[in-house]
Parts: C-alpha cells; sequence; structure tokens
DNA sequence: ATTTACAGCGTGTGCGCTAACGCATTAAAG
DNA sequence: CTTTAATGCGTTAGCGCACACGCTGTAAAT
C-alpha cells in the first residue's frame, strides 16, 4: 500500500538516474543554474516533461526554510477607515499570513490616511525605508491621481499587486477586486425590482474622487437611462471635508426629493444613510442598497433599514493578494492579470451565512 | 535575517534540550505512544504548553509520507443526476484531492442513482469490500429512511462526514451543507419582492421524499403564511416515475392557476420548469426561483425566464468535505458540528463571476 | 607560459519530524 | 529463582529537496 505510493512518486533521484547523472545535476537543470552541457540538459528537461515531475513541494519548502523568507509590504488604508472597511481585506492578509507561516512569509504595514495625500506620500516613501528588503508589496491605491506618479517609482525587481483598485497603465502583478461598473449594475437592478420600476432614486457620490466608487455609479445610473417611470438624482458627499458627509447629505436628500423610493450607495459609509433615513423618514419606505460587510452595515440591514449589501469578499480578497503574492515569487506560478472577486447579495436572511 | 527566522522556530531539539531528554522521548509524549515515565511526560508536556510548540507541518508530512497514506470512500449520487448537479460537489472533491496530493490523500468513489433504493443499497454495501483500506467517508444520504438504516452499519472506528443532507441521530464527524429551511425563507423574500406582493405564488415540491428539499419548501411557504395579499400553491413532482416531471407539472400549473405571479423550485431542476414557462407562458411575466449553478439552470438566468437562483457553493461542499476529513483524521484537529454554507444570491448580472 | 575564469559534475549536509531499533531496567509470570 | 514481557529512554536512518563545497578540465586573458 504504502509501497505503492512511493512507487508513484517522481524523485530527483529517478531523474538523475534515467538521465545517467547526479542529482547535482538535474537540480542545476531545473533551476537554471547553468554549469551543464547544452546536450545533458536537453536530455534531463526531456525526461523531466515526459514524466512530468513536480517537485515535492514539502520537502522544497522545508530545505528552503533554513536559507529563504518572504516579506511582503502591505500599503493600504488604515483598517479603522470607511466604518472599519479596512480590517476586512486585514483580516484576509493575516490568515493568509498565517497560513504560510510555515514558509516563512511575514507582512509588514504602511498604514495611511485614506483621505490625506501626505499620509499616503508618507507611507510610499517609508517602503523604500524599510529594514527589512521587501519581496513583494500590495497597493491600494486610493486617491487615484497621487498613486499614479508614486507607483513609477517602485523599482521593476520589486513586484507588486493591486488590492481593492487599480491603476491602469502599471506593471502589476495582478489586480485584486471587483468589476466595479458591473456591480453598479448589479445594484440598480436590485434597486428597480424594489422599487417595482417607477418612482425617483438617489445616488451617492463620494469626494474626493475615487475611480472604483465612480464606476459603480456609473453602473447604476447607465442601468436607469432608459427607464421612462424612473427619476435618477446624482448627490456629492465630500468626506474630505466631514466625516459625517453622508449622513448630512442625506438630509437633504430626504428634504428635497418627493416620491424618493431609493438610495445607492457606493462604498461601505452606507450605514451612514441608514442612521438619517431611520431618524428622519423611517417608514417612507425608502429602500437603501450600499456595499461591504461591515458591523454597522449589518446592523441597519437586519433592522430592514437597509435592503441589500453587495459584498465584494473583501476578506478574500486581503487573503489572495498575500497568496498571490507566494504563489508568484516563490514558486514562480504564473497569475492571472485580473482576478474579479463574486459579487455576493446580501439580504437579512442570508448575511448570518457569510460571516466566516 | 535567516538566522532570525530560525531562532523563532521551536523544534522537537529545543524541548527535548529544554527537558533534558532525548527528541524520541518528546517524540513519545507528543504522540502518546507510551514508554515515558509520567514524570518526565508531565515535564515536557508542560514545555510544550510554555514555549506553544506546533510540529512543523511540512517536516512532518514529509516523514510521514514514507509510511502513511489516506483512503477516502465517496458515496455520492453519480454526477449526472439531477442536471449534473452531483459534478459539482465531485469537482470540490477532486480539487481537494489534487492540492492534498502531497499529502498521499486518495478518493474512491462509491456511486449510486439517486432515486433507486437498490442502488444505494448496493453502493453502501460495496463500501465494505474495497480492497483499499478506507481511512474515512464521504456521505450524502438520500432517499432518508434507507440511508437511516444503512448508517448504523458503520464501524465505529470509519469516520465519515454528510455532504449536502444529513442523518439527524448518528455519530457523524460533521455535516457539511445549508440550512435548509433558511434558505427558502430567503428565496420567499426574494421572491415577495418580485411580485410585489401580490399574487399566487407555485412551490413545487418533490418526490420521492427528501427531507432536505422538504425543508426548503417550508422556509418558502411559511413566509408567506400571513401575507393576505399572496396566495400559496404546491404541487408534486414524482422524479421517481418520470425523468421530465418537472416539465410536466408546470404545465398544469400555467394551465390550472390564473394570476400565477411566481414558481419556486427547491433544487436544481429549475430549468425544466423555465424550459416549459418559456413554451407555454413567455411573457406572461411569472417569475422563477431555483437552486444551484448547474449549466442548464444558468443558461435560462441569463434568458432572464429564472429571475434568481440560490446556491449552496456545492463545489466548496466537496472541498471542504475532504479537507474536514484530512484535518480531522491526519492532524487530529476537532470540527465544528455543522458547517453552513453561505447561500448565494444569483442573477443574471453577477452570474459570470461565481464561475470559479 | 602562466594565470584566471568558469563550465561540468559529484558529494554531503541540513530542513524538522517519525518510527524502528537497541539496550537497559523493572515488573509479571512461570 | 528464572524466564519472559513490559517499560523507559537514547540513537539514528530516512522523507525529497536545495545548495554550498570541492574537484577536474578547458578556454580565454595576461
Amino acid at each position: 500500500m504504502c509501497a505503492n505510493a512511493l512507487k508513484n512518486m517522481i524523485t530527483l533521484q529517478k531523474i538523475a538516474q534515467l538521465a545517467n547523472v547526479s542529482v547535482g545535476t538535474v537540480d542545476r537543470v531545473i533551476h537554471n543554474r547553468g554549469r551543464v552541457s547544452q546536450k545533458t540538459a536537453d536530455r534531463i528537461k526531456r525526461i523531466i516533461k515526459e514524466l512530468d515531475y513536480k517537485p515535492n513541494i514539502l520537502a522544497q519548502s522545508l530545505s528552503l526554510s533554513r536559507t529563504r523568507e518572504y516579506n511582503f509590504g502591505v500599503l493600504v488604508p488604515k483598517p479603522t477607515q470607511d466604518g472599519r472597511y479596512w480590517e476586512l481585506p486585514v483580516k484576509g492578509i493575516n490568515k493568509a499570513r498565517e497560513e504560510l507561516n510555515i514558509y516563512r512569509v511575514n507582512t509588514i504595514y504602511f498604514l495611511y490616511d485614506k483621505y490625506s495625500e501626505i499620509s499616503f506620500k508618507k507611507a510610499f516613501t517609508k517602503i523604500f525605508q524599510s529594514e527589512k528588503k521587501l519581496d513583494g508589496l500590495i497597493i491600494t491605491p486610493v486617491l487615484s491621481q497621487t498613486a499614479q506618479d508614486l507607483i513609477k517609482k517602485i523599482p521593476p525587481d520589486l513586484p507588486y499587486v493591486f488590492l481593492d483598485s487599480y491603476i491602469p497603465q502599471s506593471n502589476c502583478l495582478t489586480y485584486i477586486g471587483e468589476e466595479s461598473y458591473q456591480s453598479g449594475k448589479l445594484a440598480a437592478t436590485l434597486m428597480d425590482i424594489l422599487i417595482n420600476s417607477r418612482g425617483t432614486i438617489a445616488a451617492i457620490k463620494v469626494r474626493p474622487k475615487d475611480n472604483h466608487l465612480e464606476d459603480r455609479v456609473k453602473g447604476f445610473r447607465d442601468y436607469f437611462k432608459d427607464k421612462t417611470n424612473v427619476t435618477f438624482k446624482s448627490f456629492k458627499a465630500n468626506r474630505k471635508k466631514d466625516v459625517r458627509a453622508f449622513y448630512n447629505i442625506t438630509r437633504d436628500i430626504i428634504k428635497d426629493i418627493d416620491n424618493l423610493k431609493g438610495i445607492f450607495v457606493p462604498n461601505s459609509t452606507t450605514y451612514q444613510i441608514a442612521e438619517c433615513v431611520k431618524s428622519y423618514a423611517l417608514d417612507s419606505g425608502i429602500n437603501i442598497i450600499g456595499y461591504d460587510l461591515v458591523e454597522e452595515n449589518i446592523f441597519y440591514l437586519k433592522k430592514g433599514i437597509i435592503k441589500f449589501l453587495i459584498s465584494q469578499r473583501s476578506e478574500l480578497q486581503g487573503y489572495m493578494c498575500i497568496y498571490s503574492l507566494y504563489k508568484n515569487i516563490a514558486l514562480h506560478e504564473k497569475l492571472k492579470n485580473k482576478i474579479m472577486m463574486p459579487m455576493d447579495i446580501i439580504t437579512k436572511d442570508n448575511i448570518d451565512y457569510y460571516h466566516v
């Protein structure tokens, strides 16, 4: 039984035997360490391919553990921002780090204030002053304009992945996030059902400008473009000037619009809108659709004030970022350009099963 | 840098040194191999706890790979049944098996016809005739009555997990599936929104009786119990007698009920209902809500005939079954009694992101 | 002609853990 | 009291892989 299992194992030993060379030579071929004549190298490569040899990752990692470790820098907003939204990807990152602990994967955080350019720049420059040599980077590039410039300063030998948002022209390994436009469309179809295809709806745009959130609103708006029975209005909340901007803008919206049937909020501050609706228009039948499974959102979802939350698997996003870096850098696996998360539709009836 | 990493590693060596014994002795204590005096055993255990020692799983598995392998039996319906539904968990099982390949995890399938007791019994008895000694079992206990009797015949040293459905009184390690009743309620709230809280709706019960599906219908029905503007009717489709039972029953439903606003299908054969509605009542505005991401369901979802599909992460279920067995049996980790999957709400706007 | 550089190859050690082996010592059985 | 079995503990050979090390032989550089 065991013998059988072992018999199926293809080891360097076997390859060496078949190729009539030492394991050292096989090793050199596999890792392109040179010092092997073209002829023998080709022979060995052929045999490797024929046998479909896959290194035993256990032995490999165990062996490498002596010499190699991986330090990944994480440049993300402070976890407490956006209603503690950023705790979610951070949670995923930490989970992955723990799992990959045996492979000596470490994370070094560089946190910044999402609404301050200076803070972002500061965090960015700290990356290069890190005492530990970094092997990879996770970047959440909010404040698109600023990020776009800074991203160019990253040396070409330091690979990075984008989390949540991304910069179009860049050499990132991959982008892990969500199809924002489509996500807005999804929200719109849900809203359409909720309001039975008639009435006035509002969407709240977020300042400072954020392409990611902008796209969500675009997707939402476009859906309603040729629905004649639905009136669409959009408003701006400037978070930079006022932490409670979403709450305050909502008061105006409620007051000014009659026949208001729904509000769409493209980010995790949805709870502020819910809070305001609860205070000023509880029984008005305003349907709120928003984003992300932060605690306060869940609270108002369960209360029935928020009807749908769309979740982009924030935790999984962080988790996959670390894994992607590890896979690419340590295992030399290729990555997809984009890794798009599912857009989970959350209601008060299924929320309880989304807590990991 | 590396030295630092290694310094943090707690090894058997270190424990042995601290306890002033050999690694062999430490090993015996850890694995309860006996042959250690109570006194030294206690001392060693204390040290292990103090240091919070965790075995290096790489080295452990590498070492064990010489002698140990794990064979898991999988007792599930033929993958092609229920509109190829069962391919999904099987896919997950295979994926997990591949990932755990390095730990020498094998799977042995025992497939049966979901609608034939004889077939189920046959597959069940084959388990005990397996030439490979089985270390664990995955069981999907459809035909609850029959399964209930057979389950008792499993020897106590053969652990098993339930997939998809479960038998209340049993010694299973865990049940991986879905909260069926709640899932029906979720479907009901969606239906309620779709039909704007008025009209007649139908649910299709499945024969032969299946507790799992029955619970979904119960959850669905209970939601509408005190909604006076909604009339609920239920029908039975006997799949045992007729593979196209769902299609045929739908024809009757459409004909007999007027003001029909929605049909709820508690299983993956939803596409048959959609097919029928498409043929006989395309523009009637009948809203269909069903289950599971099988190909044909997705087809009608994208066409807009099925409005919502609820997915219970079928692939992940299979995946987690193997992992749970491995974790419990190989790594001696405790398992939760129940592992409940999220109930994903799928529409034509987010379906594309649920394909793994 | 002599040094340097490096291709070409084998060997050996260690990553942390498991489990078999071996040798004492002690308890139980005859 | 002897024989056998059970207990207590140390030692060590792998598991498959990576890589430093060391030894040749050849070609280029000096």
